[in-house]
DNA sequence: ATGTCGATACTTTATCGA
């Protein structure tokens, strides 16, 4: 089962290079970010016709995410628990059946969180502390699940070409990173760090400054994996040819095989 | 210091968010 992650920067403006990746790389399972469109906006026929069933929690404007699945939907999530208040469409949630269980997968945008000294900083620790709570409830569930998305995190230096560039962005604060250590640290496994040794392989480049032409990049789009998940993991690639297409999003798609049996 | 995109609105140029 093959299941892929990808901020896409606006369903409007990506259309084209969604359908055409989706054809090439025939994911089972597309976790796309940052669709930018409401729910009645969301271009869902270009999928069914594909082959997809289709889940979708947008925003006006901004953010938004959905789900594209060949498996129909066994059950949808929308929002991350914890704040009733938060109007922000960037969790959602599908179940889907497998030979003798289920696999859980959420499509996750999480908070950018800049600048730092606005109230957007505090919004993203805060929502990392309810995505480790709600994380920690279904680790008790005991079933394989991924959590796949933009976390705009670079885990460590090893993970952006040049680490004084980005000191002191939100992505890249500590109080970030010791935010992502305490998720990881429920149990849960980085599905590319799992099956690569190399550092210094990217996920973003800025349409700013030639970033992708000096391979000026930062990994920040990951697939977290529940151990029941993480036993069944086989590979994990980033799509970085995405990025040369004409008129690219600024992230590439990264996915896993789980071998479902 | 700046460079680029995408979406939006009292649009045709500025603003915001990233």
């Amino acid at each position: 089962m093959k299941i892929a992650t990808w901020n896409i920067n606006g369903i409007k403006a990506r259309l084209d290079g969604v359908v055409t990746w989706l054809e090439q790389a025939t994911p089972d399972v597309a976790c796309l970010q940052e669709i930018k469109s409401q729910d009645e906006g969301f271009p869902s026929e270009r999928f069914e016709e594909l082959g997809y069933n289709v889940a979708v929690h947008g925003q006006k404007g901004f953010n938004g995410v959905a789900i594209l699945s060949k498996r129909p939907f066994d059950e949808i999530n929308a929002r991350l628990p914890g704040d009733e208040g938060d109007e922000q469409a960037r969790y959602l949630e599908g179940v889907f059946s497998i030979d003798g269980g289920v696999v859980r997968v959420a499509s996750i945008y999480l908070p950018n969180g800049n600048p730092t000294d606005s109230d957007k900083f505090p919004y993203k620790l805060a929502w990392m502390d309810r995505l480790r709570d709600h994380a920690k409830n279904l680790l008790k569930l005991e079933e394989p699940f991924v959590l796949a998305g933009d976390y705009n995190v670079i885990p460590t230096p090893d993970d952006v070409h040049d680490p004084k560039a980005w000191e002191g962005d939100a992505l890249f604060r500590p109080e970030t990173l010791a935010q992502f250590r305490t998720l990881l640290n429920l149990g849960l496994t980085d599905a590319y760090r799992a099956c690569h040794y190399q550092s210094h392989q990217y996920t973003f480049w800025d349409y700013q400054r030639g970033s992708w032409q000096k391979d000026h990049g930062i990994r920040i789009d990951h697939l977290l994996l529940s151990p029941q998940a993480a036993d069944r993991l086989q590979a994990c690639e980033i799509d970085r040819f995405t990025r040369g297409w004409e008129k690219p999003s600024d992230h590439v798609p990264v996915w896993i095989e789980l071998n479902t049996g």
